[in-house]
DNA sequence: CACTCCATGTAAGGGGTTACATGATTTA
DNA sequence: TAAATCATGTAACCCCTTACATGGAGTG
């Protein structure tokens, strides 16, 4: 359930709407909290029922347009889930089930589809980079800023690691099973 | 929809029962694609009404111990669904949405949490260095053994990437943030 | 006037987690 | 004979995904 308090920590940062925060979350938070448009208005709705967040409508914007603030509640909440203690994440990847498939059945053609991969991860760490290049290239930094170039090189150092893992995928591969197919 | 094919590959690999492969699944597959016993079973009964499987009571074991079997059109599916492309996992760590938080609303006191994460990453991965050392020490390997040790190649990746990550981060936290607390 | 973007939502279905339930077999 | 382990399952709940629905506002 902390996909509630991802969207705390959006409207902390600055109060918005649900679409408004549907897509900076595509651009921050998602990166590594994904979520859809469906999900949000649904954990909204439920977060003002709980008296976490208010809403009120946007004047001067468009017809139906909230925007969402935190109350208390939610700050208090968001303090007590930031210090709870829980398991950290799993690796969870269907090409290593994909792989282990091709180890127990014969050749399944998987090289395609990892080459595909690798050009998904270099695209993802390319943008990475260029976050970091433009958001933290000058120091010093404050802590804030400290804190958000710490979370974005959780995900250079991710997919640094799927690049090179994926490229020793294919070379091996590819050692035991010439160009046929 | 993948824990199926994750459970075929299993089954592929070596016929067995619902509470055997749940005890297997904690040992290999699962390292990657974790289950719990309810949805193992769940996913079995399935795909024996899909035809993907067969089971068959166990002569000479516990009384109602089945054994499940691949059929036919497992097989073709199994075959179907690892050429088939797909998303390539995500980054989803929540971690990162509490350090987020951090950076938001100030000092939440997560060195704590960082070290217990610390201990068990670096646990899972002497664990995986174990198995690396038990199995794939002696060269040369043969093309399923390579790339079983592909896929703890993986993990060994990913685990030494949390270290470090988790490492920085502690070193961030305590730098901006004195002994106290 | 049609198209795109803004902005909100409902509904259905699948997957995952947790709690609970049942009974047989081995072991102390 | 009591406890632990083997072995299977049901039920409830929540989260996530996908498809569908609605209507206003700006743009060509």
């Amino acid at each position: 359930m902390s996909l509630q308090h991802a969207l705390l920590t959006s409207i902390v940062e600055k109060p918005c709407s649900g679409y408004d925060l549907a897509r900076r979350f595509d651009k921050s938070i998602g990166y590594f909290w994904h979520a859809t448009h469906q999900q949000i208005y649904r954990e909204l709705a439920r977060m003002e029922e709980q008296g976490w967040v208010s809403s009120s409508e946007v004047e001067g914007g468009r017809a139906g347009k909230k925007r969402f603030d935190i109350l208390p509640a939610g700050r208090m909440e968001l303090q007590r889930w930031a210090a709870e203690s829980a398991a950290p994440m799993r690796l969870r990847d269907d090409m290593l089930v994909r792989l282990r498939a091709d180890a127990a059945v014969g050749p399944l053609g998987l090289t395609g589809e990892l080459e595909r991969r690798l050009a998904l991860h270099e695209q993802e760490l390319a943008t990475y980079r260029a976050i970091e290049q433009r958001d933290f290239s000058r120091q010093p930094l404050s802590r804030e800023a400290e804190i958000h170039y710490l979370i974005l090189k959780a995900g250079i150092s991710f997919e640094e690691g799927r690049v090179q893992w994926t490229k020793e995928a294919l070379a091996i591969l590819q050692k035991k099973q010439p160009p046929a197919r």
